[in-house]
RNA sequence: CGGGGCGUGGCGCAGUCUGGUAGCGCACUUGACUGGGGGUCAAGUGGUCGCUGGUUCAAAUCCAGCCGUCCCGACCA
């Protein structure tokens, strides 16, 4: 991609109204555009990323077994007053009419609709246990939204949701997802933990969250270092570390959650189906989300410094930033530049090539703000001695190389 | 929903107290110079000052109502 014809634009300034750095930075390097409180429209740079999110999540989901689906958003109201959610819901539904005046919400979450489509299809044990996910945007009307697409109302979820015939199965699932989870956020490079957590409005009884350590997070949660122990510290008060060790302390960010619901949603909404015995039982169920949108924030909050944001590997927009420092005169820069920059691109590497007319200052802010893990450096400077400059934005580590092994040095 | 801010070109701000018809920096356009860490000079584009009503000869400025938005609290991926 060159970017001289690229969609992106920097800013010095932050709205004054950012408070949070991930927003700021976000909002600086041409991620996302505000369009109301709580409602964002995803750039070419910032979707980028989400899909690399989304795409991992839905990598690690494919391979636990889930099957993905995708839900409508909009969901009759008449479902939710099956499980009486409609009413404790309340204000966080977005409701909406339509033209007879039939009562809709935009979803916040989808028991009700995945339920609905089980107590529709399965009759038999033997279709159970199933586990269906989706990657979705969800709308909750948040009380107060706040920190960019941290706490959005509008925001990209992974959720799904699994049925068993009882409660060993549902069991086995839970700590499949948890097994998923562990290697999403390591595929991810997240800095995370996983904690005891409450279960909240979605009800059920055993629930963990996955939270990313940075000190802007929302919660506070503590941790004993053996890993033995880890819970959000709204369920602590009870609790002490077990087997005597030193409780920690940090805030995360709560990026996923896992759910036991038990039969809550199959009674209430009179999902059954016959067990090997011919008698009708109530499945259990299970759910897990992951905010995807969220993660983009996250990853910025575990990963910026003052100049900019600094990607992971795994969700950078690009693998490689080519900064070229030419010379209006003198095309011959520009020409190497874009020697390499062809020839990594058939190879099929994601490459971002500045070749703005602009001045070496002002390129090298922005591939800083913009945070592409690889910055390769084509100036006259190194030409001359038939050379290029590679900074890894991670490490702030420089190395040359020659330009003839460019591209092979380059693909690593 | 309670408490507190703030709404002036795309962004950051000044002007509001003390009414006289809008200004600065960044960005943007054009030209020249410059060319390895947000460069310089010159000439430009862009704003019914959130909206509505009121007071006044005159309102960004005073008054009222509304809307938007952000922060602090309870909810959530």
């Amino acid at each position: 991609m060159k970017l001289s014809n690229y969609p992106l634009k920097t800013f010095k300034d932050a709205p004054s109204d950012a408070e949070l750095i991930s927003h700021q930075l976000m909002l600086r390097a041409g991620l996302i555009k505000k369009l109301a409180s709580g409602i964002f429209t995803w750039m070419p740079f910032g979707l980028k990323v989400l899909r690399k999110i989304e795409q991992t999540v839905r990598k690690e989901m494919d391979a636990s077994g889930a099957f993905e689906v995708m839900m409508p958003t909009i969901q009759p109201s008449e479902l939710w007053q099956e499980t009486n959610r409609w009413e404790d819901y309340g204000d966080l539904l977005l409701q909406i009419h339509d033209r007879h005046d039939r009562l809709f919400c935009y979803g916040p979450t989808h028991e009700e609709v995945i339920t609905d489509i089980l107590r529709k299809s399965v009759k038999s044990y033997k279709q159970l246990p199933v586990n269906f996910y989706q990657i979705q945007t969800k709308f909750r009307d948040e009380i107060r939204p706040r920190f960019g697409v941290m706490r959005a109302r509008e925001f990209l979820m992974k959720d799904a949701y699994s049925f068993h015939l009882n409660q060993e199965s549902l069991e086995e699932e839970y700590e499949n997802m948890n097994q998923t989870y562990q290697s999403i956020f390591k595929k991810l490079e997240l800095n995370f933990r996983r904690v005891e957590a409450i279960s909240g409005e979605i009800g059920g009884s055993v629930s963990h969250e996955f939270h990313v350590i940075a000190d802007s997070g929302e919660d506070e949660i503590a941790f004993c270092d053996d890993e033995n122990f880890a819970a959000n510290i709204e369920t602590l008060e009870d609790k002490n570390a077990p087997n005597g060790g030193e409780l920690k302390y940090a805030r995360g960010i709560e990026v996923g959650h896992i759910f036991q619901l038990g039969d809550k949603y199959s009674k209430s909404m009179k999902l059954e189906v016959l067990d090997s015995n011919g008698k009708n039982v109530n499945p259990y169920m299970g759910c897990y989300g992951i905010g995807i949108s969220r993660i983009v924030a996250a990853a910025i909050e575990q990963n910026h410094d003052e100049k900019g944001i600094i990607w992971p590997k795994a969700i950078s927009p690009f693998e490689i930033l080519i900064i070229v420092l030419n010379d209006k005169n003198d095309s011959s820069v520009l020409d190497q530049a874009l020697k390499i920059y062809k020839e990594l691109k058939s190879d099929g590497i994601e490459v971002l090539i500045d070749d703005r007319d602009e001045r070496a200052g002002v390129k090298f802010a922005d591939a800083d703000l913009l945070g592409i893990p690889k910055q390769v450096i084509v100036g006259k400077r190194g030409i001359e001695k038939n050379i290029i400059e590679v900074t890894s934005r991670i490490t702030g580590e420089k190395r040359d190389i020659k330009i003839s092994e460019a591209a092979s040095q380059l693909k690593d």
